[in-house]
RNA sequence: GGCUCGUUGGUGAAGCGGCUUAACACAGCGCCCUUUCACGGCGUCAUUCACGGGUUCGAAUCCCGUACGAGUCACCA
């Protein structure tokens, strides 16, 4: 069997979609399920002059950030020619298979003009007519034609499709799919400036670098045939086929940079990590034999299996994406979470204030990185806050309640021996037992003063211990006092 | 408009003719745990698989049609 040669070829637009992301991954499992598999980069930067800036980079970047190394491309090197698009134009290559192609008879130059196509085109749609071109051209001798050519004339070479019978093709995942030849419409393979069409470059690339599965979206469904007919004629060995179904933006769009939906990049930013990123778009648009969700790099290419790729769109949920990071947040050792967090911590909290217990007390709470900054916001800030915050039914506290509790644990604070949180805690115990009222009735307002908001990261004991002795009893003064008036 | 593809709950989805009075997960809701929130635990959330026919003893599962949606029909990639 030979291996599995498999490849990403993106367009460098500076944007990661999450579409083409999971393209990507699909595309290195498939490689990789195959101990000697290859997946291999190539840079389709022939985009009519959008070039940007750093935007390869940004491809490099996403592909080592996910762990999705490739084996061949551009900066890696490999034995396929150059891996970068518009590099292999200069070559000449796309000219001299498209002259084989019309030697083979599956392609014939064509002098029309476009606009007289166009204006053909233009015509039927006006009379509710579907148009497909017939090229006059297909008739000319090839005495003509070379003359033509001689005269320095202009044209393309289009692709020849036989006007009648079918053409079919597998997708692995959308079956057998067969077509009308009579409704296929005859492309340019080879526009008039000698250049290849974005197709033909495809095939063509595709087969010099011994590609055996082709993974894209399954909006190329309905030029597939075609693609088929070029590899018939080449008599070259047609690979498998591999469609996707869209990940949708929400019922009817799908994700796009256009609509200004978030990319990789933004994933990152917003503080999901790669890794929960790669698990969960494989799971959008494909589901593993067991109930397994939560997958390594390692597990998915164990687990993955083309055959189970869906057939419709996936609308792309961020719930489930918080989720799963949170599960990757919260499973992972202390000492990799506070890495990962602590410049979020700096960010939000000075140095006077113990990071390393902030994130013990974080790791449990914090689904995103970037959500930490607002959470831990109290530290440095203690803000002024409504005393209406003391009202919790559930804790059964109140404003009137709240005052006592304040007054009593000032007290307990300034004569503790120690600020250890085990002497806090202790002795806060011991003094709900002695007030005679319930747990939250004491800790639930002393929480609220200390931090003046409804919701922490940790209860009252743990930011005490935190803020330490000084800081608490401050914002307790300044609490009793609020309450006072 | 032609062609191609798709349609199971709010979302991802399992299901491949009887084991399904449709799994699992997210979100939601409720309860429990708990010094808040979160975590964790428990429960609830589609009598029904877009709709209509047909095949069959039996259909979400097979066939046909309808509706709706998407993709594609460039000398763009």
């Amino acid at each position: 069997m030979t291996k599995v040669r498999t490849r990403f070829a993106p367009s460098p637009t500076g944007y990661m979609h999450i579409g083409n992301l999971r393209t990507a991954l699909y595309e290195y499992l498939v490689a990789k399920k195959d101990p000697e598999g290859v997946f291999i980069l190539r840079i389709e930067d022939t985009d009519q002059g959008r070039l940007i800036e750093g935007a390869t980079d940004i491809i490099y970047n996403t592909l080592a950030q996910c762990k999705l190394f490739h084996d061949e491309g551009p900066d890696v090197g490999g034995n396929y020619g150059s891996y970068v698009q518009s590099e292999r134009m200069k070559s000449g290559i796309y000219k001299e298979y498209a002259e084989k192609l019309i030697e083979l008879g599956g392609a014939h130059y064509c002098f029309c003009q476009e606009e007289d196509i166009q204006a053909q085109r233009e015509l039927a749609e006006a009379r509710g007519e579907s148009f497909i071109f017939n090229d006059p051209c297909k008739k000319l001798s090839s005495e003509e034609i070379q003359s033509r050519i001689a005269a320095g004339e202009k044209y393309v070479v289009r692709q020849n499709i036989p006007s009648t019978g079918t053409t079919s093709f597998d997708d692995e995942v959308y079956g057998t799919i067969t077509v009308e030849n009579s409704t296929l419409d005859e492309a340019i393979l080879l526009k008039s400036d000698g250049f290849p069409t974005y197709n033909f470059a495809n095939i063509i690339d595709d087969h010099m670098m011994e590609i055996t599965h082709v993974i894209r979206g399954n909006e190329y469904l309905s030029s597939t045939p075609k693609y088929n007919l070029v590899y018939q004629s080449f008599g070259w060995d047609i690979p498998t086929y591999i469609h996707c179904p869209p990940v949708m933006k929400d019922e009817h769009h799908k994700l796009s940079k256009r609509n200004g939906d978030a990319s990789f990049q933004d994933l990152v930013a917003k503080g999901y990590l790669p890794e929960a990123i790669i698990n969960y778009i494989a799971l959008l648009g494909w589901s593993p034999e067991t109930e397994q969700e939560i997958y390594t790099l390692d597990e998915l290419k164990q687990a993955f299996n083309v055959k189970r790729i869906g057939t419709s769109g996936a609308i792309f949920d961020i719930d489930k994406l918080t989720w799963m990071n949170g599960m990757y947040l919260r499973n992972m050792d202390i000492d990799t979470y506070f890495e990962l967090a602590n410049p979020y911590i700096e960010k939000a909290v000075s140095n006077k204030y113990n990071h390393k217990y902030i994130a013990k007390i974080l790791q449990q709470r914090a689904n995103t990185l970037a959500e930490i900054e607002e959470m831990l916001d109290f530290f440095d800030n203690y803000p002024s806050f409504d005393i209406e915050l003391y009202n919790n039914k559930k804790m059964k506290s109140n404003p009137e309640i709240a005052l006592p509790s304040l007054k009593a644990t000032k007290e307990l604070y300034e004569n503790l021996p120690n600020w250890e949180e085990s002497t806090i805690h202790d002795e806060m115990m011991a003094l709900v037992e002695k007030l005679g009222i319930k747990n939250g009735q004491l800790l639930y307002p002393v929480r609220v003063a200390i931090t003046g908001k409804q919701f922490t990261p940790g209860g009252a004991i743990e930011l005490s211990h935190i803020l330490g002795k000084e800081e608490t009893l401050r914002r307790l003064d300044i609490a009793i006092k609020q309450l006072e008036q």
